[in-house]
RNA sequence: GGCAUGUUACCCAAGUGGCCAAAGGGAUCUGACUGUAAAUCAGACUGCUUCGCAUUCGGGGGUUCGAAUCCCUCACAUGCCA
């Protein structure tokens, strides 16, 4: 990720035509389950309290998933309050448990390095400075040192196996005949030990996550209850859903990922902008800090002038700003317009032109060069045998036009500064920089 | 530790000796229609030197002219028993 993210912190505020920071979070459909609602918007309506998120290190980057998280803990900032970030180098050793199958433990120096990734990132979204300024921590500080004695005795008698037993992340595994070990069925405990430990030594009062780690947020406050007699609370935001029931943040079967080597700005950008209709309002007020009333007008706008697009622009310009800062928004903009625009690619300039293939995945390679090979070369295919499917198909084009044999090359079809685009369906492109 | 059952392509799931590269559904991809949208319709979806060949049905070994299908064994999972 890009240096950049930070710049937009400043001119990030939540609408004051909202009563207190409760009022928005709901409206932006943030909250989907939390612990009593009147004693959370009277808590955070009132003076700062500390509030924490968790973020397992099981990938060199966070994902758009993570980022309603991220997101979620600014505007409780920006509310005044003071946020914990906290990366799981302990938990992220463990693993929580999927509905679906065991985890593969990642050994302990890839998860270290993670952790150091994904602390500048989460920081990245957060204010460095003032009264409530983020602070990280890393569960790993708290359970390292603890020996399993201390464990099973001063946090295990707090946990009856039937309460356990019934969260739903356990009890969907237990039915299933993936199973579940001890590791992931221990997970909960660890999550729970997290919030305690936070609440004993920074006075953490609310953890938010997603609804799916519900069980896992109702541990802590369950274990403070009984271990300090106090209430904290805990807040859970909805599972983001396509309309159409697909999952959301996947762009051809791959996660997009946060880090900009990891999906590109332009492919981010992209993402963004390929938004459904029927979704894009709520992804603006998940994703963007647009006042009530700005969304409103793109709501309307979505309505009358689908066509235009208005709203997907927005939300794209937005959260790629969020994301990657000004300038590489700039540049995914750019070479968007260049690639899909109405003109004839030959008619665009060779430094424009060269800017926006390098937003995209790119190779360079010889005139002589098949359409096959270059197709598999970009990852634009899997397999020589799926780019000679794709051309079959109709769906590979060169410079836009239709690519009709597989024998094909490259040949002298270049564009201006001996470049060419490769492209395959609609919109994935992949450029073509020959050397001569 | 014992007995039983199960492990099929990205996911779910048929198939129980040849007609199986393996039914069906979902996801995904391509084409048509569009607005770089959705819905719909059509096609594709192991690989390759592609009208053919190679390699797959948890791993390894075996029986057979021939196995995803039978046998042995290992791993993992689930249930019951201890």
């Amino acid at each position: 990720m890009s240096a950049t993210a930070s710049e937009s912190l400043s001119a990030q505020r939540n609408d004051p035509t909202f009563d207190d920071v409760w009022d928005e979070i709901n409206w932006r459909g943030l909250v989907h389950v939390s612990t009593n609602a009147d004693e959370l918007k009277a808590l955070l309506a009132g003076p700062p309290i500390t509030y924490y998120c968790g973020f397992d290190p099981t990938a060199p980057s966070l994902h758009l998933g993570n980022l309603v998280q991220l997101l979620l803990l600014r505007r409780l900032q920006l509310a005044g309050h003071k946020p914990l970030g906290l990366v799981g180098g302990a938990t992220g050793l463990i693993g929580d448990p999927r509905p679906t199958a065991e985890r593969t433990l990642n050994d302990s120096e890839t998860v270290a390095e993670w952790v150091q990734y994904l602390q500048a990132q989460v920081s990245k979204f957060l204010s460095t400075e003032g009264d409530n300024a983020v602070r990280m921590v890393n569960n790993l500080d708290w359970t390292s040192p603890m020996s399993a004695i201390d464990f099973l005795r001063d946090v295990g008698k707090y946990f009856r196996v039937g309460t356990m037993l019934k969260k739903e992340a356990v009890s969907a595994r237990l039915n299933s005949d993936a199973g579940i070990s001890f590791t992931e069925f221990s997970y909960q405990v660890m999550q729970g030990m997290d919030f305690l430990e936070l609440y004993r030594t920074r006075d953490c009062m609310l953890q938010t996550g997603g609804s799916d780690q519900w069980g896992n947020l109702t541990s802590g406050t369950d274990l403070i209850h009984k271990a300090e007699g106090a209430s904290a609370h805990a807040i859970g935001t909805p599972l983001i859903t396509n309309s159409d029931g697909t999952k959301f943040g996947k762009s051809e079967g791959n996660a997009i990922w946060l880090d900009s080597t990891m999906t590109s700005p332009y492919a981010f950008y992209q993402f963004w902008l390929n938004t459904d209709d029927a979704d894009v309002v709520q992804r603006l007020k998940i994703f963007t800090f647009l006042s009530r009333d700005q969304i409103t007008e793109l709501e309307t706008a979505v309505a009358d002038a689908p066509f235009r697009r208005e709203a997907q622009k927005t939300l794209a310009f937005e959260v790629t700003s969020l994301v990657h800062g000004g300038a590489a928004t700039e540049a995914a903009i750019a070479a968007s317009a260049a690639l899909f625009g109405q003109g004839e690619l030959s008619s665009l300039d060779a430094d424009t032109l060269a800017a926006a293939l390098r937003e995209l995945r790119h190779v360079e390679t010889s005139a002589e060069s098949t359409i096959v090979q270059l197709l598999v070369d970009t990852a634009l295919v899997s397999s020589a045998s799926e780019a000679r499917r794709a051309i079959s198909q109709g769906g590979v084009y060169l410079n836009n036009i239709a690519v009709a044999d597989d024998q094909a090359t490259l040949g002298g079809e270049l564009l201006p500064g001996n470049v060419a685009v490769l492209r395959r369906g609609k919109k994935t492109l992949a450029g073509i920089f020959v050397s001569s």
